[in-house]
DNA sequence: TATTTGACCAACCGACCGTTCGTTTTTTAA
DNA sequence: TTAAAAAACGAACGGTCGGTTGGTCAAATA
């Protein structure tokens, strides 16, 4: 077969950063060197250097990736948004929560990497903007009062929103990238149908809500 | 002043593992050397390896210290749920949830470090033994039917417990941990009050409730 | 066809890593 | 007072790190 330069180019980015985005995944950004990057993209340390201006850049090429994959329609968590999944079927929603976190699972890693090793700096960004995102979706998706008049009074929609998608998006962080099953001592899917329950209903008995609050 | 032997060692492991927690929880495992533990803590490399067997052991003790401090009474939200703040006062608890991570944020960024340094080998148990720990809190705390005749059918007491807990800690270990201040859009004393009327009453309006669900 | 460009590699650099170890200083016990 | 033990030191070791250099060779360009 023959490459063209362009395609070569394209190839050895698209191997280094395949390979950097799986080991960093499994140790850490300073745990991985360039030399194992080089060595699992098949090519020598400083063709990688000829490609990227250093170690940083192909972390922070990696995070810009899934930045936009986040952004995408196709993105599963988007997918059940759209679909009406919110604010009826919080268990399909959870299921996307699932799904995303298992496709995406290295680049997830990222953000905690992020977070212990470079002090958070460049997904700050990313956690600031979840919320306007997620307004904005609900501003286009229900115009007008059509969900505040479903809504319980005492707060806002999007607190709904951003609250059962933190729930569940961290659920299956801890269950998938920290290795814990069960961890609410029950299977998976009886957690999410009792966590949904609460969402919807709340914990309460109607009869028996604590005087005092709004 | 004269410092007996055992005082003397004592004092010399307390410096090391204040300046490893600091350093770690600064910089990652990885990303601190023993020296700079070592001047940090003012004494030389030789030192550390004379008190402590390997690099790992100063993050592992550490580790166990923080494990031993969130079982005490004392620890923030022990305290708060001790005084009876599940489940009326959510807002109490969500002020404790916030002074624990506040007061013991080196110790949670360990947590992290484990789960990108270590694949979360040391912390998978904890995670997995939390809802075990909630559960014979409030059996102790609610013998008989007395906390489930509150609340509402669908789900276990402790699911909304551990729903309020992951909730809380995760809000506060974003805000602190990760820097991202008013992550829900608004403040942070409206962001709780809001969340915990979602979880006690629901988001849905008590005649708008999806059809369908228990 | 001559020349330039870009992909690529082996060898190398200085810095730093975790750890070891021979030695010195201080405390303890006889 | 003295010998053993514990605490502390800091140079040195073997190795790895991120990054650089100088060069080869095929593809693009003219």
């Amino acid at each position: 077969m023959k490459l063209t330069q362009g395609e070569k180019s394209e190839r050895s980015q698209g191997a280094i950063l395949q390979a950097a985005l799986r080991l960093f995944s499994k140790q850490g950004y300073r745990g991985t060197s360039i030399r194992e990057i080089a060595l699992e993209a098949g090519l020598s340390t400083g063709n990688v250097y000829h490609h990227f201006p250093d170690k940083e850049a192909l972390f922070t090429t990696l995070l810009g990736q899934y930045w936009q994959a986040i952004e995408q329609p196709d993105f599963p968590f988007n997918k059940a948004l759209a679909a009406g999944a919110f604010p009826d079927d919080l268990e399909a929603l959870a299921r996307a929560a699932e799904e995303s976190v298992r496709i995406y699972r290295p680049y997830v890693d990222l953000i905690y990497i992020d977070v212990v090793e470079f002090e958070g700096t460049h997904i700050r960004k990313f956690y600031t903007g979840m919320s306007e995102r997620f307004s904005s979706f609900l501003n286009h998706r229900f115009p007008g009062d059509a969900l505040k008049d479903r809504m319980a009074p005492g707060f806002h929609p999007n607190t709904a929103l951003m609250l059962v998608s933190r729930v569940f998006l961290q659920y299956f962080a801890v269950e998938i990238l920290f290795g814990v099953p069960n961890q609410f001592g029950m299977d998976t899917p009886l957690a999410m149908a009792e966590i949904s329950q609460i969402l919807r209903a709340g914990m309460f008995r109607q009869e028996a809500l604590p005087p005092g609050k709004p």
